[in-house]
DNA sequence: TCAATAAGTAAGAAATACTTGACATTTCGT
DNA sequence: ACGAAATGTCAAGTATTTCTTACTTATTGA
């Protein structure tokens, strides 16, 4: 469908947390790599693994994606 | 992953504004299908979808869906 | 210097989202 | 009662996400 690209601060929060990458898949139940295509943009996430990740970031949706 | 299933209000907050199926699939860019199946909680969209459709419902994200 | 930890790349399989098209049913105005 | 508009069902195919596995590179600490 040719949507909108979608930003996100997934790694600029996890580092705000202190995460590794691996801590923040196994809290928002994801792999290591997911989390690696996600901060590198390379695709757009489901709305449920976005819940997720926002809920193991302890943040709103909003905060953590923006649609361009 | 067996993610958490996702609640939505798409039907309530479309008649609310008045618009056919039809019109919301137009507004956000996808077919008439997909909006039956949202509004039936068949699957739960991407997130560039999920704001395709916030925006087009004149909601934020947190107001259309919610994880259960 | 060795082992362990963190981050990155890549490729194929599996799962799920989304489209297309055709047809059935309900609802509603005239 | 009729036709049109809105909703729904079904099935098949395409596109995209997500997982798995395996290997690479950089960093850090003992």
């Amino acid at each position: 469908m040719a949507r909108a690209r979608i930003k996100n601060r997934i790694r600029e929060l996890r580092e705000a947390s202190e995460m590794t990458q691996s801590q923040l898949a196994k809290l928002s139940g994801c792999t290591r790599q997911t989390i690696i295509m996600l901060e590198q943009e390379r695709y757009v996430p489901s709305l449920s693994l976005a819940f997720a990740i926002a809920d193991a970031l302890n943040s709103p949706i909003e905060d953590v994606f923006e649609p361009e």
